[in-house]
DNA sequence: CGTGCGCTTGATAGAAATCAATGTCAGTGG
DNA sequence: CCACTGACATTGATTTCTATCAAGCGCACG
């Protein structure tokens, strides 16, 4: 990770998204994807599984509750939210990055149980899912890839049941932050200025508080020098101290 | 499912639990283990894979965080608590009951990012996991029933975000209540009469409340109608709105 | 120029935490 | 046999945090 660190670009102009039909050679998710570890032969054989790039429009919903999986995607570049339904009203389980893989919660029932929602202007690439079971008994490092990806995002979820569980309001806004942060830097991103692709309302959803308590928390952050924000336009101006508060936070990353 | 329901027993007299040394053949899982779902050949070898079935005394752990991972662990009998530590105090992730797989959270990282402890003797049928790993190779099957047990996983601790998240203290509770009862019945006992296995603590810990606030909701749904409790032992004598105040709990069980 | 959406800010209410005291019971040992 | 202890649980009084209610702002868009 030797590149200059960039500030995550604002919202892409629309038409830029051109179609990327490039292979996975070409791919720019620094070994977050499934394929990563893979030998060239291997690789290849990925290739020829992903079936499309499809494009995604901000606002457009790759899945919904209740569709039978078809297909895992694997956010190429772009920004989702995740969003289950439930008796108590939606809850936003997570926000994807690039080179995430998407639908996993799916693959026990076979029936999507989430709604997968681009936050902006996305390129999913499709791995359908009969195929990609197929390719497991061939490709002897793939399978295991998988579940070890499984099993990272059941850390990920129990670190947000832990947020959720036990800390108070302003902990789960610094440990969002730091989060959020962590996630660029893992992208060559800076940790400390970015934009927030999400509104309040989906923040409060996924931090378990209402909208006015995100806007509070960001106004009192601001006031305490902790934060420049502008809009979604975020600067961690004391990294250290939102760490600090957040306290305790380990990212995920599986061995390849 | 065509047996009498039994009532949950209450703790095991000492003494009681000699050591089981059947093999998966005689066990009464019922269909929530791994191997379920197999052929009888694949049964034997899985059968040989299982190193040996570890005793596991009331309040003995069964591993820790941040230790390696060398095994998975089938719950053959008995009750665990996972707990996991965090900045802002520990969270009970969840209380695993027989024919449940634990220690999938360390198949990521290879490390270990929770405790198991027993709530009473348990037997466990240890899984070594590089021989798993092995053995997926040779059984079709078992590979793909392993990832989806996982993705199951993802969707219980979903649950519990929604849980965490949306819902207040008496919504909370409603749903513990259904789904201990649920988790009995899926393995023929009442689903409406039981024994508590945990403390008040641990539940409170469970599901984000206090231990205060865990005894003021028992007592309101008892003076409700809703349940009697003595000690541990609870009754549902209104099952039906307990339900609905849960409402909308849909358990995940893989496709075999 | 209005209209609507996303956001902020203030006042108030309410749910659960916290603080504090008491109760129950199993186990221990005098 | 009974008193003592400690873990676990219940109950009440009070505080605190966050939700809720309400109003207004700013900006994009038709």
């Amino acid at each position: 990770m030797n590149a200059p660190l960039r500030v995550s670009p604002g919202p892409a102009p629309p038409g830029l998204l051109t179609v990327m039909k490039g292979q996975c050679g070409d791919c720019n998710t620094g070994g977050l994807c499934l394929s990563t570890g893979l030998d060239s032969g291997s690789k290849m054989r990925f290739d020829r599984l992903v079936g499309q790039h499809r494009r995604i429009a901000a606002g457009d919903t790759l899945y919904r509750t209740g569709q039978p999986l078809r297909s895992l995607y694997a956010l190429r570049c772009g920004f989702f939210k995740i969003r289950r339904p439930g008796p108590a009203g939606d809850q936003i389980t997570g926000f994807p990055m690039a080179g995430e893989l998407l639908g996993l919660e799916a693959v026990g029932t076979g029936i999507h149980q989430s709604d997968a929602i681009a936050l902006e202007d996305s390129i999913v690439c499709e791995l359908p899912f009969a195929a990609l079971e197929r390719l497991f008994e061939d490709i002897p490092g793939l399978h295991r890839r998988f579940y070890r990806l499984m099993s990272c995002e059941i850390n990920r979820e129990q670190h947000l049941m832990l947020l959720l569980g036990h800390m108070r309001a302003e902990q789960r806004m610094a440990t969002f932050l730091a989060d959020m942060g962590a996630a660029y830097a893992a992208r060559g991103y800076s940790p400390a200025q970015f934009q927030l692709r999400m509104s309040r309302e989906d923040i409060g959803s996924y931090l378990g508080l209402t909208i006015e308590s995100i806007s509070r928390l960001l106004g009192r952050f601001t006031k305490l020098g902790l934060i420049t924000v502008d809009k979604r336009a975020v600067v961690l101006t004391d990294p250290q101290r939102i760490a600090e508060m957040a306290s305790g936070f380990s990212p995920c990353s599986p061995m390849v």
